[in-house]
DNA sequence: AGTATTAAGTTGAGAAAGTCCACCAGTATC
DNA sequence: GATACTGGTGGACTTTCTCAACTTAATACT
């Protein structure tokens, strides 16, 4: 077996890993059912908002047709707003409104609790380490 | 933002990068049309084969009415063999044919190449703890 | 032995996620 | 000002995922 290919199957694992806690435990706080995509969607936007669409799709690395209807979806549902941009007429701004923040808070309980579950076996090192390489990659 | 989430995040984000790069690649090298779950599958029972459905299953941590119908199309497709466990009449065991061995090292290829190109960023001792990291999770 | 659990695998149905393509409306280029 | 490009939208479709019901076989109970 070679190196590369099982670090990519054990990262796929590791993932699923994760999903699978988290879908466990998700119905309890998600009365709003934004769904675990919509959730990752909140966390990555909160890292960059206030953010056009594009910069949000290139950060999730998914389709944009795919990020229009999530996002559509999470402003129905009051998570953020999108607001045309000023300078340029093509793009729309979005925002997380309170909601969506409170949601939030939520949510990354919720993730804290699942990560440190899963990197139990991890001493402090490593998972600095590990913190430190997906930074990089 | 909490260190955690960010880890959890970013997993997701290197994990489809790598699928993105894949697909990309990927129809040159599957004319059995094995798909990229398939071709998961494979990979993962080269690790173990001969095994039952099951421990396929747990490894690839899907859903195991997923893996029978995804297991069956491998079969038909005539990239592995079921037969009956003889001491256990609920087992089948799982294993892969010549046809199924041929098509892994053309992904273990199309694997490798991704992966170095992503991993680029990481020198050799950076990999190394990486892969130590991910396999003890 | 005879019933009750539990486990492996299969099937159905439907939801969620992802992909591909065509399109519109602004923006940039020349 | 025609042309190409970019951000976002919508339609149609495939793949992946999930949940629950069911079959058959093994195990546990007593």
């Amino acid at each position: 077996m070679n190196d590369a290919t099982l670090l990519a199957l054990e990262t796929d694992r590791l993932m699923r890993r994760i999903e699978a806690q988290l879908a466990r435990r998700a119905p309890a706080i998600d009365p709003a059912k934004v769904g675990p995509l919509g959730g990752m969607a909140l966390l990555t936007l909160a890292e960059i908002e206030p953010a056009p669409t594009q910069a949000l799709t290139t950060r999730m690395g998914r389709d944009k047709s795919q990020m229009t209807r999530l996002i559509h979806m999470l402003e129905t549902k009051g998570m953020l707003t999108r607001t045309p941009c000023e300078r340029d007429g093509r793009v729309t701004i979005l925002a997380l409104t309170p909601a969506g923040h409170a949601l939030l808070v939520e949510i990354r309980k919720l993730m804290s609790e699942v990560m440190t579950e899963i990197l139990e076996p991890l001493d402090a090192n490593d998972r600095r380490r590990l913190a430190g390489i997906l930074g990089r990659l």
